[in-house]
DNA sequence: TAGGTAAAGCTATAGCATATAGCTAACGCT
DNA sequence: AGCGTTAGCTATATGCTATAGCTTTACCTA
């Protein structure tokens, strides 16, 4: 097993090399984000690493196995600082509607300022690659975070019982990801807030209370969601 | 110019080679889908396409200039394809919200069942590639398409004058364009109708009628989206 | 029907990518 | 101080896009 060249001979504490080794793969990743960014995902090579590094193109197989895994290490990290982002906007809002609607606001906006990245995590542009499933934990915390807050409004009677649920979560990520998609697609150089799509965002969200009402008096002609697929 | 082979010598009609050649870059383009579907967007390679051709690689530039000129080609007759499902949708419905939904029901199902061609038309997993304007051009009457179908709702009073926007515009494709980014990423192999995430799209197509009011009872606590700056 | 010519194929080659093999020098731990 | 690991290198295999230049095929015109 040649690969994986640590936790083999030293006993326990004294890894100075194991430390440079550490900051060169920082170094490496922070050098491929830059590269994304100016080339594009799929503009990302190993031989540009390469040169920006200052190396020849096989010495980065010293510290990564492969493109793939470099993609891999690129999507890990950036699912963390998404994460991160997303979480450090709930923990400064009121619990319940309010931290749902600022925990994606975040979302939106740290997508938008760290594109490649967003890329790489939501829409899969180089197909040949598929994320391990360490690099998907991060994900699982996010829902969680999510799913907390859908809870916490319908507890304070923000929304109705029927939000505390998958189904209102799938309805929020579609929301988000529609606007994300489209000011990707057509303004990828405008911040969040401007624009045509980012400004629908609090707007599309305020749709969470006409789904899930809080106590439900029927009104002709509205939102209602439930009954009736049809058009009248 | 030593391109473009066609439009020179012959005076008039007797074009048979012409056809021929046509034949071929419609063969060309097909198994250019099929490499895509097998392998990815980007696993598309002129060299693998000359391989089920039955011909060597350099061949292929007789017929196309470049493997981004067989991108373009490609997204030129997505776009086509896209609108013509679209069209036909809408003009066998009610013009209206009817047609609206309908509209892009069928868009979403087609963008389903021709998930290579969707993909290189929506999200762009080519940076390296942008379409031609020729190439844009039926998106053009895609937005009038739409456009006509919000103002026949207004008008029968399905939807408040509001909606008869270039604002209302963006946000049902913003609808659209999230629930087809959340099933192609999360459940790519389901057909429209299936999964978590194409169901909710009537749903949400529904809550138009909670954004433009048509004639606008005052509701306390509902999702009334202020006052729309969208023109009329 | 007999050219003449343009199209459609080919080989060869340049340049760049990922990836592997194997060598050397230096670093740093004991 | 010595020795093993590591980090760099060159050389090479393979596959890709793209160009240059040649040969053959096929078809339109006279």
């Amino acid at each position: 097993m040649p690969t994986e060249p640590s936790a083999g001979t030293n006993s326990g504490t004294g890894d100075r090399r194991a430390r440079r080794r550490q900051e060169t793969i920082e170094e490496i990743l922070a050098i491929a984000e830059a590269v994304m960014i100016e080339e594009g995902v799929n503009g990302l090579s190993l031989s540009e690493v390469a040169r920006r590094l200052g190396v020849r193109p096989p010495s980065i197989y010293k510290y990564l196995p492969s493109l793939m895994a470099l993609y891999d290490a690129l999507f890990e990290r950036g699912q963390q600082a998404h994460l991160e982002a997303m979480r450090s906007a709930m923990v400064d809002a009121e619990p319940g509607l309010d931290a749902l609607s600022k925990g994606l606001e975040a979302s939106g906006r740290w997508a938008l300022s760290n594109r490649a990245l967003a890329q790489l995590l939501f829409w899969r542009p180089v197909p040949s690659f598929r994320p391990s499933d360490e690099a998907m934990a991060p994900s699982v915390e996010m829902v969680t975070l999510q799913r907390r807050a859908l809870a916490a409004a319908v507890r304070k009677g923000e929304l109705g019982p029927a939000a505390d649920s998958d189904e209102a979560l799938y309805l929020t990520s579609t929301l988000i990801a529609g606007v994300l998609t489209q000011a990707f697609a057509n303004e990828p150089d405008l911040p969040w807030g401007e624009g045509r799509f980012t400004p629908l965002f609090p707007r599309l969200l305020q749709l969470l209370t006409a789904i899930y009402p809080t106590s439900a008096p029927r009104r002709r002609g509205g939102a209602e969601i439930t009954t009736a697929p049809g058009r009248r």
